[in-house]
DNA sequence: GAATTGACGTTCT
DNA sequence: AAGAACGCCAATT
């Protein structure tokens, strides 16, 4: 009953990336043990535009902005990395493994 | 109610 | 090594 579901905790790994920094699918489904699931976090961003979650730093393995076309703008998840200091041109992250923010080793990092 | 699609990534051939 | 197919879960048609 209290089992969230999959997108219930993509959610909270989203809102919980820094700012200024990026992650991608495969790394929040890695961490929540579906490496292969990568496909429902980008379902779960796309519920989760409508929420508090900043979908705008959830990027591709390569850092290309792929979800970009569900912004408003069509450069709105663009200029959002850019308002944070996130160098983005033609659509990819510049130095994208630079502002990478894995969950499952920053977050274990901790202890 | 069943079949297909969907912000991806891994694995097999 | 490069290309094709599969897998995952939920939502939409």
């Amino acid at each position: 009953m209290e089992e969230k579901n999959f997108f219930d905790k993509v959610y909270e790994v989203a809102q919980q990336i820094p700012y200024g920094r990026v992650t991608s699918y495969g790394a929040i489904a890695k961490y929540l043990g579906a490496a292969r699931s990568a496909r429902m976090v980008g379902w779960a961003m796309n519920n989760s535009l409508t929420k508090d979650v900043p979908a705008h730093r959830v990027v591709n393995r390569v850092g290309l902005l792929t979800g970009k076309q569900h912004f408003d703008g069509t450069n709105l998840m663009q200029q959002l990395l850019e308002n944070e200091g996130i160098q983005v041109e033609n659509n990819q992250i510049i130095d994208f493994q630079k502002h990478f923010w894995d969950p499952g080793k920053e977050l274990e990092s901790f202890y």
